[in-house]
RNA sequence: GCACAGGUGGCCGAGCGGUUAAUGGCAGCAGACUGUAAAUCUGCCGCUCCUUGGAGCUACGGAGGUUCGAAUCCUCCCCUGUGCA
């Protein structure tokens, strides 16, 4: 205790499967949103829980700027902190080493930044990572990592994919010697009814440690990266340097191979997809974890998934349009407020905007991710 | 009535003799967004025609004038603001 996984029922080489954590359980396939800061952009936790989100994202890097990792953990951990009593993923930061390029230096040790707030300057090593990541309490972590960029040589992709083996390799150690330390103390219940899991005894308490496997688009090193991953033996496996700018059918050619050589009884997760039809083709190839930023994000810029296909609500076509956003959708947003309404808050710039997009957007992938949980178990109904 | 200051494309507002269909901003129209430096960014935005590229037309309160050339200079008129009567 308290990770595990356990995989329900398969159809092809799609898995329904079950992971619990110290914060409740998540039927997987399942999608995370994204609170990089230690909020879903423009939706209370509370709405979140409504929606039956089981695990968010939030961000190392980000968090460890502002507020700092050190006050989160005086708060008593980022669930306490941010009052989210299910369960939480950080990212190590390592996406940060090439979203925020222009102010790093990667080198062995690890990555010299600047602060994007500040200007400030950091280390960041995967000792750093794992301390930071550890002072937030999360219940899944993330090796420290490089996210290759795209397009890249091939000699590039390898040396970037044995840095992050290395670093794997100090993350995984580093871990191991500090995994009790995280800080515990269980939000507060917001929902009636909703009891979040009693935390357990001082020093009890471990994230679980998810390796990362890069290779860019070389379906070899994918393999040669996933075999020395798998060799160290993570709870959990993640396919990370995708969608970074490669065409569609590249990465899923990378997403079908890669997959081959994780274990069967690990869950697989493959970092920042996607859009809607996306996580529904990864899902049925055997992926248990996605997380993107773009159901939030899009949201806000008012694209909207729906039923029907995107709909860009700022269009002058919904100014009068009476129907709801997307019929077939079952969440609040749909049921209660018209197209032209959505259209008004977002042309005039209302908050309201952003928090009713994204409830719907998040609901649509929610519900897109319940169906296709729900086939494969429907497949194979006895396994 | 007198004195100043002004009247520019849907709005605000630059320009103050030629490279000006006219900088910007707003509004409008459309597009992008994939481990969040993003409630952000990009394109279009007088009218008509043609295929990209372009062609023609109409435009800077109104009417005249100066000039090879005027939104820009001159005259008169109309209107707005402020001050003084």
């Amino acid at each position: 205790m308290p990770f595990s996984f356990e995989v329900l029922a398969t159809s092809g080489a799609a898995r329904r499967g079950r992971i619990t954590t110290a914060h409740g359980t998540i039927e997987t396939p399942v999608f995370m949103p994204v609170g990089t800061l230690a909020s879903v952009k423009g939706v209370p936790q509370h709405l979140l829980e409504e929606l039956g989100v089981e695990i968010i994202l939030g961000n190392t890097y980000h968090l460890y700027l502002r507020p700092g990792s050190d006050l989160i953990r005086e708060m008593g951990g980022l669930h306490r902190f941010m009052a989210w009593p299910r369960a939480i993923l950080t990212d190590s930061g390592g996406f940060q080493v090439y979203s925020l390029s222009p102010f790093r230096k990667v080198s062995d040790e690890g990555v010299n930044f600047r602060s994007h707030i500040d200007g400030s300057t950091h280390m960041f090593t995967p000792e750093k990572s794992m301390d930071v990541q550890i002072a937030l309490g999360a219940d899944i972590i993330m090796a420290f990592d490089e996210c290759t960029e795209y397009p890249a040589t091939r000699g590039r992709v390898e040396s970037s994919l044995q840095q992050t083996l290395r670093w794997a390799q100090r993350s995984r150690r580093h871990f191991e010697q500090h995994k009790h330390e995280t800080p515990w103390r269980s939000p507060r219940p917001l929902l009636a009814g909703n009891s979040p899991p009693e935390p357990p005894a001082a020093g009890d308490f471990s994230p679980a440690l998810f390796g990362i496997v890069q290779g860019g688009m070389h379906p070899d090193l994918r393999r040669d990266a996933a075999r020395q991953i798998v060799e160290m033996d993570f709870p959990g496996y993640a396919l990370g340097g995708l969608s970074v700018g490669e065409p569609r059918e590249l990465r899923d050619q990378i997403v079908a191979s890669s997959l081959e050589h994780l274990p069967a009884d690990r869950p697989r997760y493959v970092m920042g997809v996607g859009y809607p039809e996306e996580i529904v083709r990864y899902a049925m190839m055997g992926v248990d974890m996605m997380d993107c930023v773009l159901p939030t994000r899009a949201a806000r810029h008012g694209l909207l998934f729906t039923s029907e296909g995107r709909v860009n609500i700022k269009n002058a076509r919904f100014a009068a349009d009476q129907g709801p956003l997307d019929p077939e959708c079952g969440c609040r947003v749909c049921g209660r407020y018209s197209r032209a309404y959505l259209r008004h808050l977002y042309v005039a710039g209302e908050a309201l905007a952003g928090v009713l997009n994204t409830v719907h957007n998040l609901a649509y992938y929610l519900d897109t991710m319940r169906t296709v949980r729900q086939s494969i178990q429907a497949a194979h109904p006895s396994a």
